[in-house]
DNA sequence: TAACTATATGAACATATGCTCATATAATTG
DNA sequence: CAATTATATGAGCATATGTTCATATAGTTA
C-alpha cells in the first residue's frame, strides 16, 4: 500500500498536478513551466527533482535549456481521470 | 486543481488508503477496522472523522457500533486503480 | 575567457499531518 | 441507575512538506 500511497503524494500537491497537468500537453522548460504556473523557478525545479526522482517526468537538454516531459503514462491517465471526475459534479 | 488535489491527498496515506480498500469490501465497525489493520481505535475514529467530512465513507449506528461503508464509488475506482497499477510492474 | 542565461541544490522556515494520550459522549446491560 | 462497551474528540508532539533565499553548476555567446 506504501507504493500506493506514493503515487497518490505525488498527487497531492496542487503545483505537482499543475506541472504534470502542463506537461501532459506539451513539453516545457523550466523556465516556461514557471512563467505559466506564476511559480519561483526554484520551486518548479525543486518539484520537478522529485518527479524526477519517481521517473514521473524525463529530460533532456537543448542548448541551456532543460526540456521536461511526462513519462508515466497511468499516472497521467489516473490525474486526468481524477480532473474529468472533478469537474462533473 | 486544488479540489483534484484533495481527492490525491486523501488517498496519499497509507493508513486510509488500507480503511478505504478494507471498505470497499465490506462494511467494518470501527473497533473492527482497528483490530484487522493493526491500528490504534483512535487513529481509526480520527481518519474516518476526516474520510466522512469529505463524504467518502458513510455511517449508521447498529447497537452501540457505529458501521461504516464507503460513499464515494469514483475514489474508489481510482484506488483499485492504483492498487492494480503498482501491482503489475 | 568573461559575462550571461538557465537550471539545480542546500539550508532554513512556516505550516500541515498523523499519531498518542486522556477524556468525553452515547448506547447497552445488569 | 451504575457499570460497561464502543466511538469521538481535543491537545500536544514529532515528523514531513513546500516554499524562499542564496548560491552553485553548466552551457552559450560576445
Amino acid at each position: 500500500m506504501d507504493e500506493v500511497a506514493l503515487m497518490f503524494k505525488t498527487l497531492s500537491d496542487p503545483s505537482r498536478i499543475r506541472i504534470l497537468y502542463l506537461l501532459s500537453q506539451e513539453e516545457c522548460s523550466v523556465g516556461h513551466i514557471a512563467e505559466v504556473l506564476k511559480m519561483t523557478q526554484s520551486a518548479v525545479s525543486h518539484q520537478l527533482g522529485y518527479l524526477r526522482t519517481l521517473r514521473l517526468v524525463k529530460v533532456r537538454r537543448e542548448g541551456n535549456s532543460m526540456i521536461y516531459s511526462y513519462e508515466d503514462d497511468h499516472v497521467i491517465s489516473l490525474m486526468k481521470q481524477a480532473i474529468q471526475h472533478a469537474e462533473h459534479r
